[in-house]
DNA sequence: GAATATTGCTTCGTATACGATTTCGTACTC
DNA sequence: GAGTACGAAATCGTATACGAAGCAATATTC
């Protein structure tokens, strides 16, 4: 690949830049060994820089990394998708809330329309189109929450969902009405100028339903104790 | 094999804790510029596993990197502060609420033991030694939480504020009283069973709080609108 | 005298090289 | 035939080296 850009900067924002997308668009999916010479051969880059972006995608969760053995891109493990779940579940709930009352008219205008589109895809169903919109849709409502550091809690729970391959809704179709319903309801409450403590439970709760019915039909039972 | 010896591991992780003490314990105060030879030569290894320590600093918000500048120890810029409290108050008061089920008898005595030694640190005030304790106090609440991702973030937020010099309630001494009966009461929502809801809350308000006490000091506004 | 160009120093960024550790295959023994 | 011990290949960990970028102080010109 020579379609190097300067634009990029250092080689470690590359290496990982390029990891990342891998990981995310599913070239590496889960379990898949990151062997630091053969990316950095395939970077054109020596092994200290994918080191480093290894190093990050660690602490974001992306992947996981053992002495002296190597770094995997990290799994499914339904554990973690419910952990990272319910985590999202938490700071999302907060950000929504906090980012409420800075949204204005034209927001939640754009955030309607984000929602017609996924009631429209709800036809001719298709998981990965949906799950790309509800981000967009959640996007708009999280994103002007004046605390940085939730915001990028937000940012990185959304990554590790996104590691997943395509879709979460390819597992729960069935929460995609409801899932819409939900949205709608969401955006009335801030229209609404309601409380940050009503907005924050109905996120949260909105979240965490999608959790209990990938649980149902998993197998076991609910964190969703309120 | 015998790992007593080489106990600390990689040298990566060496110089990570290494530099992480010196930064919570004051003797890289925030501002602090972070010569990677300098930290090198100092602990005796080379600079490489000096910028892998550097860099997992920075994922944690320890330390503020720029490109082709170097590392500095983060501010306690007022803002931030603010910033990781608020985030704090959040995850720490739903990794309290999703722990509050699994304590026992004998965590609520260890816990309530602590904060009689903040009771009777109250007489002749050590800010240092109260904060301390403070820390301690809630390790007992929320260490139990289920959730390792939650978890870690409330760790992080602690570490952030570890690096502030000293101590919170240098800041806030006034908040100290109140904060102790405020611990008291949250024992008493634990050990009554109630709901994660109520604990949540509970725990969110009484950080919010301090955080509250010390922006009324400052000078502004307040951040806890619920 | 002030603004700008230049030079040199400090520090970071990355490549290359070598030592350390793990893993897996093979041979040997019981 | 099974289990263990040994060894080779693969991969990671760290050191050293050199090039690049930023920064500061000084020289130079208008």
């Amino acid at each position: 690949m020579t379609e190097t850009l300067m634009a990029t900067g250092s080689k470690s924002e590359q290496a990982y830049a390029a990891v990342k997308a891998r990981i995310v668009d599913g070239t590496y999916s889960p379990g898949y060994r990151l062997v630091l010479a053969a990316i950095a051969k395939d970077l054109g880059v020596s092994v200290v820089p994918v080191r480093e972006a290894i190093r990050r995608l660690e602490a974001e969760g992306l992947v996981t990394f053992e002495r002296n053995v190597g770094a995997t891109v990290s799994g499914i493990d339904p554990t973690e998708y419910l952990y990272t779940m319910q985590t999202l579940s938490i700071v999302e709930g907060a950000a929504t809330a906090l980012s409420a009352p800075l949204i204005g008219p034209a927001d939640i205008a754009r955030a309607r329309a984000v929602n017609e589109d996924m009631r429209e895809c709800l036809q001719h169903f298709d998981p990965v189109r949906f799950t790309a919109l509800n981000q967009d849709f959640h996007s708009i409502l999280f994103e002007r929450c004046p605390n940085p550091h939730i915001l990028d809690l937000v940012h990185r729970g959304w990554n590790r969902l996104a590691s997943l391959r395509s879709s979460t809704f390819r597992f729960v179709p069935g929460r995609a009405h409801e899932s819409v319903d939900e949205h709608e309801a969401l955006l009335r409450l801030i229209e609404a100028g309601a409380g940050a403590d009503t907005i924050e439970r109905a996120a949260r709760r909105h979240r965490a339903a999608t959790l209990d019915a990938y649980l149902a039909q998993s197998n076991a039972g609910s964190l969703n104790a309120r």
